[in-house]
DNA sequence: CTCCTAAGTGAACAGCCGTAGCGCTAAGAC
DNA sequence: GTCTTAGCGCTACGGCTGTTCACTTAGGAG
């Protein structure tokens, strides 16, 4: 049945030129333990391997260690999350709407990949190493939030500090919200749309969210 | 010379009503490493006996296990952090000048005890067990909001509400630093008066901080 | 058919961990 | 001086880890 399920058991070898699908294999692995873990010291290449139903040694034929792997997972994570946060963007609608639909794409994203969300920003691989994929995050957000001020949706302003500000506070609502799942706090959209008006400067009510309360 | 310093070899015993020392000892080598980790998991109950200079099993005298440890030691850092908190906010000046100087306050010890802030807000510990003793972190910080408000020197509003972002966007901004700490960011101190003015909507220049530039 | 080589295994090394059980030593009561 | 006991150390068990080396198996070329 269920073919995709933990620990699966039976698991044929690859044929001829596809050894790059036990590769995939590993890497989807890893990144569901991590995203299971939130820790990338807590998981282990003998647990991935025990997983994927392979020997611990064979992971070595694609990784060259154990930090490889992580980050190889990692590398692919944020390609993929980027990649949706840029489609969430290209939805119709002016910028404000855009920049809102992206940060929403984000809070839902890390809602769904909390461990992975707390991997890629706490790890203590980040002090080890640099992870430059990682970049292109901040990058998208700052030209997202230029635009809303070029087409006059926000006031005319540094759009790097207005970034650097809206980035830190919808992380550290982000981050509290994964790191203590017990707190009942109050939707993210709303502390979202709060970040937007006051820290960008936008005016929502005629911009981009659904005229009031759902649409339709 | 240093007795203070790393593998301290030379130990004696402590005198007959005294185990209490060795207690209070362990705790602090629990928190130097922690701190020095920035990850409970990370940290093992033989490295910290090393570290003081005693056999493993001499810390179950006074823990029952390596999470008894970990949990003791943190509380007893929340406690000193809400202590040195408090004291921040006792400073004399307005409500609004309170409120800065707590989380300036908190900024500089983050930056100090960076490792300490990742295992109380972001350690896994979170998850398992519920760690009671925080609470008055966020309790404390709403208080002040809304002293600000009493006192007219923000507008009036939901304090809760307010402080939910406040504190978000602050423990975002001081996240980032301490995450990513190659990352060349402005000084949080101005980042800090922007989230007061932004999100309390207090007006800084003729409440507390000191007038224009640096004092004197 | 044979043979090569991609794909993957098994066993082992050296090291770490938490913790249970038992033994020792010296400070203080008497 | 004796005896109790607080304060601590030693040894060991079972389990985990990353990594290496030699090995096997099977699919396709010739």
């Amino acid at each position: 049945m269920d073919t995709t399920s933990s620990t699966t058991p039976a698991r044929g070898r690859n044929p001829r030129g596809q050894g790059e699908r036990l590769r995939r294999d590993i890497i989807g692995t890893t990144l569901r333990m991590l995203n299971d873990l939130g820790d990338d010291e807590a998981l282990s290449l003998r647990a991935v391997a025990r997983e994927v139903g392979i020997a611990a040694t064979s992971v070595y034929i694609h990784f060259p260690d154990r930090d490889a792997l992580v980050i190889a997972a990692l590398e692919q994570c944020t390609h993929d999350l980027v990649r949706g946060l840029d489609q969430a963007e290209s939805a119709p609608g002016d910028p404000v709407a855009r920049l809102r639909a992206r940060l929403l794409f984000l809070g839902a994203w890390v809602r769904d990949h909390g461990g992975l969300y707390k991997v890629l920003h706490e790890s203590t691989l980040n002090q080890r190493t640099h992870l430059a994929f990682k970049e292109e995050l901040a990058a998208r957000t700052t030209a997202a939030v230029q635009r809303c001020m070029d087409a006059g949706l926000a006031p005319a302003d540094d759009a790097a500090t207005v970034t650097l500000d809206l980035r830190a506070a919808v992380h550290g609502a982000v981050s509290i919200r994964v790191n203590e799942p017990a707190l009942a706090l109050p939707p993210l959209e709303e502390q979202v749309d709060r970040f937007l008006i006051k820290l960008v400067g936008v005016r929502l009510g005629e911009s981009g969210r659904p005229s009031l309360g759902k649409r339709a």
